[in-house]
RNA sequence: GCCAGCGUAGCUCAAUGGUAGAGCAGUGCCUUCAUAAGGCAUUGGUAGCAGGUCCGAUCCCUGCCGCUGGCACCA
């Protein structure tokens, strides 16, 4: 019987466009997907757009577009990057979506209503007009004015809101994620999460008066002066992409989401926020959460300011997709924070593009090729000129690294192969030799290929249906270069 | 400030209470099927700093320095 295998990435803001951050998270998320579609299950992938946040109506408002308008195009942009990452999703999750989001949000409010988890209270802050946000003592100048708008005092501003009562679920939530019902990867920021949970939970403020979210995002069932808060709003994404609140059948089907695949920046939202409102409405939590870290650029953070943000499609169209998927797999650890650069980049498209996999796909073609007309009936005919299954072959520690997130560990072992196939024509020597000799020794090899290719298909799935289709046929054919070199 | 993690060869990282390993880069040799690619060999580290425990510490403990993250209604 099929297992279904249902993952999700963060949904980014769609206020900037994307940068190499999320293509990171969208070609880690395509990795799983496609191992787990490999392995047999049914997959089911989803994104989308969290738009129904206030700074989206801000950006909107400075680029002088309407909101929508705004969201749409930019919107478009991290789809089209999903696209051009060669990882699309099944399920694309707009915020704004008023056919599908705005009644699945509206449910999961009522659920957590009708359990006794929302009520009504008066927040009291110092709120700055210029921002157009409330600020803590703590993040305020000497004067006590918003390092943005010095000069302009802050407001003490009282507004009702409602609020969820996510202290009752300290002891719930604690539980599931010390049990590993709530399994969260890596090992630190589990340990994170129970630290904040041991220092108690406040209860949360969920929605903004219309003045504040301008008229923008969900209203609050029954109470139209007001919207639902984004977090309580964006996290329901994963939810109501999946039917929740318009299609039962479907969303039976899916949830619980297998993994949440998120930035550590946003890990509180999903290991605590997201399993109360769960929670609280009587539905069941995500299975896992899995936790990578950032890139840093040239040793520095990015931000629009430094000026360092590096557009993703910009280096697919000068390298190609599938030598950025490999960099992005292959040479950081999703568990710690890595630092990209163009230069870093080009050497291992060189070293192990080029020179490693691309170059031995060429010896061998090559070698093949000019022996096809003995190879193609008598030998090649039946054994290695086969795919192999995905199911089937022997996968070793690449398996546990791969079910572990560590993209990176499997990577070394299928380069561990690469280096064995160059090994074994060297020392074979096979333009030394004819006859059946020949044949056994490029029989290894072409196996050899055929190998390495199948289990980099959840990685880089273009490059390894090329090589597929290259050597499982009766007769080889050379071909041009996998990844010309970079000079 | 408090808490956690990290600080190991030029670069990216690993292992380990008993005189430090890999990949890339570098160097030498071999080879020519291949994208001046490949194979073999090899140079390179007073293990952030200072103490302590131990027969012995890179690995355990303390202090300091540096980096990263968390310390809620900020996404």
């Amino acid at each position: 019987m099929t297992k279904k295998f249902y993952i999700t990435s963060a949904i980014p803001y769609v206020n900037a466009a994307p940068h190499i951050g999320h293509a990171l998270e969208f070609v880690q998320t395509n990795c799983i997907a496609r191992y787990h579609k490999l392995v047999g299950d049914e997959v089911l992938t989803l994104c989308g757009g969290d738009e129904n946040a206030l700074k989206n109506v801000q950006a909107a408002e400075k680029a002088g577009s309407p909101v929508q308008e705004f969201v749409d195009k930019n919107n478009k942009l991290f789809e089209e990057l999903t696209i051009q990452l060669n990882a699309t999703y099944d399920v694309w999750q707009k915020g704004s979506d008023h056919a599908h989001h705005f009644p699945s949000s509206k449910k999961l409010w009522e659920l957590c209503a009708k359990n006794d988890d929302i009520y009504q209270k008066t927040y009291e802050g110092l709120y700055c007009v210029g921002c157009e946000t409330f600020y803590e003592r703590e993040e305020l100048n000497d004067q006590g004015e918003c390092f943005e708008h010095p000069g302009k005092p802050l407001q003490t501003v009282k507004e009702k809101n409602w609020f969820f009562r996510l202290s009752k679920y300290e002891q719930q939530i604690k539980e599931k994620i010390q049990s590993g019902q709530l399994h969260i990867v890596p090992e630190k920021r589990k340990n994170e999460v129970v630290a904040f949970l041991e220092r108690g939970l406040n209860d949360i403020s969920i929605s903004r008066s219309n003045e504040r979210a301008k008229n923008w995002g969900v209203p609050v069932p029954g109470d139209p002066t007001q919207r639902i808060y984004v977090w309580f709003d964006a996290l329901n994404i994963y939810q109501s992409g999946v039917g929740f609140g318009w299609d039962e059948k479907t969303y039976k089907k899916w949830w619980p989401a297998d993994i949440h695949a998120i930035g550590k920046g946003i890990t509180r939202f999903h290991a605590i926020y997201w399993p109360a409102f769960l929670l609280s409405a009587g539905l069941e939590l995500p299975k896992n959460i899995f936790v990578h870290e950032y890139f840093t650029v040239n040793g520095q953070k990015m931000s629009k300011t430094l000026g360092n943000v590096i557009d993703p499609v910009m280096l697919i169209k000068k390298y190609g997709v599938d030598p950025l998927r490999y960099y992005f797999l292959a040479k950081f650890s999703p568990f710690n924070d890595g630092d990209f650069s163009e230069e870093e980049f080009k050497k291992t498209y060189n070293a192990d593009l080029a020179n490693g996999l691309g170059n031995l796909v060429a010896r061998v073609g090559k070698l093949a090729q000019g022996l096809s007309f003995q190879l193609s009936a008598t030998r090649l005919a039946g054994a290695p000129a086969k795919r192999v299954s995905y199911q089937q072959i022997n996968k070793g520690a690449y398996q546990k690294a791969l079910e572990e997130y560590r993209f990176n560990d499997a990577l070394a072992y299928v380069w561990d192969k690469v280096k064995a196939a160059d090994k074994h024509i060297d020392e074979n020597e096979p333009w030394k030799l004819t006859g059946d000799v020949l044949h056994e020794v490029l029989e290894k090899s072409i196996q050899q290929i055929v190998e390495i290719a199948t289990l980099l298909q959840p990685f880089l799935p273009d490059t390894a249906e090329k090589i597929l289709a290259q050597f499982t046929r009766p007769t080889i054919q050379s071909q041009p270069p996998l990844f010309p070199r970079l000079t």
